[in-house]
RNA sequence: GGCCCUAUCGUCUAAUGGUUAGGACACGGCCUUCUCAAGGCUGUAAUCCGGGUUCGAGUCCCGGUAGGGUCACCA
């Protein structure tokens, strides 16, 4: 009989959510979805000085974009109470209390100098320092004014299983006295995050590797209280893409919602970070959020960290965005190009649809410089470069004169890109295709690259198709 | 420095001890109506090094090397 799977994402309000806070929140969000358990949002802001206003909302609408939906969080509190740790202190205290009663927990009677010389000492003879050497023999009260620390209760070699590593342990220099309760009344991470799981009853750790060396400590403090200890998965670390060191916030690891800015797809910022550090044991790379969650099994998590390649989310967004019915494409769209007229934007589609990776680069298309750029504006060009290689101007004003005299015919409403395609194509056939086909796109767009012919006529309209026609003529 | 972790194409990764070491991104070539994209096909490209165990090692063991993490009244 398992027990249910209850798991947590516990970011401390700070600032924004970067790319490796994200993808920690998605492993442990899917082990609880998998196995049908309970995710919750915890915050750990315990840090008064470190805390940045609006975080708390900002994670909040990170985690929502991404459909990473919570079962308890900031907003929901559970029968364990409130999921902010600043409004647990009393949790936190009963927790204290039970290590006091047992001499498992004391005062630190030294100044932040004696400490200070502590460290010096140790520095100058070359030996790591350990604040144990230094445990007093006698325990003072605790007023709640001194830092409060847990008396390790063994000094041992600590072996333990790690869902993603395997067995690891770590020797007793990994075990010290750490600080419970701060002198400011705040617990420490390390204190904070043990009693809320105990309380919340999580039953798997899911966290990034720096926490692997403190693990000792932990278990020191589960051994101390006669706690059950919950299962560990360390996960990789996603990595500058130099391999050289972890994404950070100074190595332009962007706020999460600064993807979504730029247009991408949830679903699919999803899905790459999720193939970083994991894969679903097959060829499958794009997948939807309920595929992965189906595939996902925390045993094939990488252990070694892993570069976040943007090139490749690009195109991983491109796959998902090939996914989406006509409606959806056109309506993320609009949301960066919201002055183009519905007319040019439906028969522009099929262009856009083939073109972009992300919805922002929209924008770039109707450009000065953009692939649609001549939809709203028809640039002057040397009239020379209507000519297809060597062909004479005289020929080419013959040609595209021919092509006015193919279209004329045609009712603005049939005007699509087959029916011109139709028209032109015989003529072009046997004449020379660049000979017709380059200057007739040439004239139409005023520029080197752009979608087909028939396409660019198909979008202008046969008005504006016939006047850049007859304007290019005049040219000649 | 002590302790700990990691190591397959440039990148993300696959491979019950037996495969020509597979796939994807990127890159190159070709094709697909003129250009540019997109798409299709295709090519280059990897088991960190050295020992051992074994008929056989990317895979197991040992030793190096390299990279990373951690040694806070931060999380």
């Amino acid at each position: 009989m398992n027990k249910k799977v209850v798991t947590r994402f516990a970011p401390s309000p700070t600032g924004f959510m970067h790319i490796g806070g994200v993808r920690t929140a998605i492993f442990a969000w899917l082990l609880a979805r998998k196995n049908k358990g309970t995710f919750i949002l915890r915050i750990e802001d315990t840090d008064k000085d470190r805390e940045v206003a609006g975080s708390i909302e900002h994670i909040q609408e990170s985690l929502r974009w991404l459909g990473i939906d919570w079962d308890y969080g900031p907003d929901k509190p559970g029968d364990f109470g409130s999921c902010i740790q600043s409004k647990r202190l009393e949790t936190y205290k009963k927790a204290a209390q039970i290590l006091i009663d047992k001499g498992l927990a004391y005062p630190d009677p030294y100044s932040a100098e004696e400490l200070e010389n502590f460290h010096k000492k140790a520095e100058a003879e070359k030996r790591p320092f350990l604040y144990r050497d230094h445990r007093p023999n006698k325990f003072e009260v605790w007023d709640g004014t001194k830092p409060l620390r847990l008396k390790t209760p063994e000094i041992k070699r600590y072996k333990w299983h790690d869902l993603v590593r395997g067995d690891l342990e770590a020797g007793p220099e990994a075990l010290d006295d750490f600080i419970l309760i701060k002198s400011d009344g705040y617990p420490t991470y390390n204190f904070a995050h043990i009693v809320d799981d105990e309380a919340m009853g999580v039953t798997h750790v899911l966290r990034g590797e720096e926490f692997i060396s403190s693990t000792p400590k932990f278990l020191s403090l589960y051994d101390a209280l006669g706690w059950r200890v919950p299962a560990f998965a360390t996960l990789p670390s996603i990595l500058r893409d130099d391999r050289t060191k972890k994404l950070g916030k100074r190595d332009g690891a962007k706020d999460v919602l600064e993807y979504q800015r730029e247009g991408y797809l949830a679903e699919a910022f999803f899905n790459y970070l999720v193939l970083i550090g994991w894969n679903p044991g097959d060829d499958r790379e794009v997948m939807s959020r309920e595929e992965i969650i189906q595939a996902f099994d925390i045993g094939k998590v990488q252990k070694a960290g892993g570069a976040f390649d943007e090139e490749k989310l690009r195109w991983m967004n491109k796959q998902h965005m090939n996914r989406l019915s006509n409606e959806d494409f056109l309506a993320g769209c609009k949301k960066f190009v919201p002055n183009i007229s519905e007319n040019i934007f439906d028969r522009a589609l099929p262009v856009i649809r083939d073109r972009i990776h992300v919805f922002g680069e929209v924008r770039y298309m109707f450009g000065r410089e953009g692939e649609l750029g001549f939809v709203t504006e028809m640039p002057s060009f040397d009239p020379a470069k209507l000519s297809w290689k060597g062909e004479s101007l005289a020929d080419t004003s013959l040609h595209i004169k021919k092509i006015l005299e193919l279209l004329e015919p045609i009712a603005p409403a049939d005007f699509s890109a087959d029916q011109i395609k139709a028209a032109i194509w015989p003529y072009a056939e046997v004449t020379g295709k660049g000979n017709v086909l380059w200057p007739m796109r040439f004239a139409l767009t005023g520029r080197d690259k752009s979608p087909d012919p028939f396409i660019c006529a198909n979008i202008l309209g046969k008005e504006e198709t016939l006047k850049r026609l007859r304007d290019a003529v005049a040219l000649l």
